[in-house]
DNA sequence: TGCGAATAGTAAGTATACTTATTAAATTAT
DNA sequence: ATAATTTAATAAGTATACTTACTATTCGCA
């Protein structure tokens, strides 16, 4: 490595190169695999984070998924205009939209579930099963250990008595 | 801010869905060490890629760095207008641009590695040290081994589509 | 030699994902 | 109570990153 006649950096063997290369083809997958329902790894996220806390605001929606405040606004706006969400006003705040799943959406919810294994499934494919915990266990301590670093942490992870 | 955690939530215990997650940490990390230089880590790896193997031509380089075709061209749109890369015009074949890195481009890699570096090692930072290479280890494995999932693989050439 | 296939690059369209700025509404401070 | 601040959502601008479609050129082969 330092028999290198420049001192430049070889950037496959960068993390950071295999991360932004490992999700691209991690989202290939997903597509490859979710064919057919037309839906996206983010618009999946937000569909299931709705499914399971009903009735949120796009900002905690952003936050709980990930997501800048400024890019879940065009995610919420594909999703309902194929009616998989719906936007409501809330009466408490006119800032806020409450955002509620449509029955199509958890239609789509549930078929499209298996296929959302298969793909993650898929992803890990090439470790050895004894391998995929490991695996999960570093991102998540990479992800949550970086938290600050990231523009829409997620708060609700360090905030509670649930770290594992 | 008070949205209760579910013990148990489906998305975020996906790979894909931290896969995601990092990649967005990854850049922001990224860009926060490289500040001043206005480069991005896909500009990076393209210019680092022409250090290496220098006078290649777009198609190349997109499948060096593993970016699709129509990606690659933007990306050295932004280089050129910065006159950090050259788009030269094969004279062995009329379609092909050549590639080369100017003085600007070399002097700025070589300013900027340092703090890619950094980048790099903060990105990790939440990890034991002991755990770096487990882990890059990992990513190899995942990237390498979905190469066929990726739209711009290294050498791989689906030559089975030939179906008209 | 000539013609269809393949290839390099570009263009248009869609979807993240960020930044800064703006608007409207709610909250806090004086 | 009014002003200042904060907040939720949107908008505009930039940059990946993909898809399909298109042009120009080169290659393969009969």
């Amino acid at each position: 490595m330092t028999n290198k006649p420049s001192k430049h950096v070889s950037f496959d063997l960068l993390p950071g190169h295999y991360i932004r290369r490992l999700q691209q083809i991690s989202v290939a997958i997903f597509l490859q695999e979710t064919e057919g329902f037309g839906i996206t790894p983010v618009q999946f996220a937000a569909l299931s984070a709705l499914e399971e806390f009903p009735q949120i605001d796009q900002k905690t929606l952003a936050n709980t998924i990930g997501l800048d405040a400024s890019t879940i606004g065009g995610v919420i706006d594909r999703l309902e205009s194929r009616e998989l969400v719906k936007r409501n006003p809330s009466e408490k705040d006119r800032r806020v939209h409450v955002l509620t799943l449509t029955s199509e959406g958890k239609y789509l919810l549930e078929d499209i579930n298996p296929q959302v294994l298969k793909a993650q499934q898929r992803i890990l494919s090439p470790l050895k099963k004894s391998q995929h915990a490991v695996l999960i266990e570093m991102l998540d301590t990479l992800v949550n250990g970086n938290n600050e670093a990231s523009r829409a942490p997620s708060s609700i992870k360090t905030s509670e008595n649930n770290i594992n």
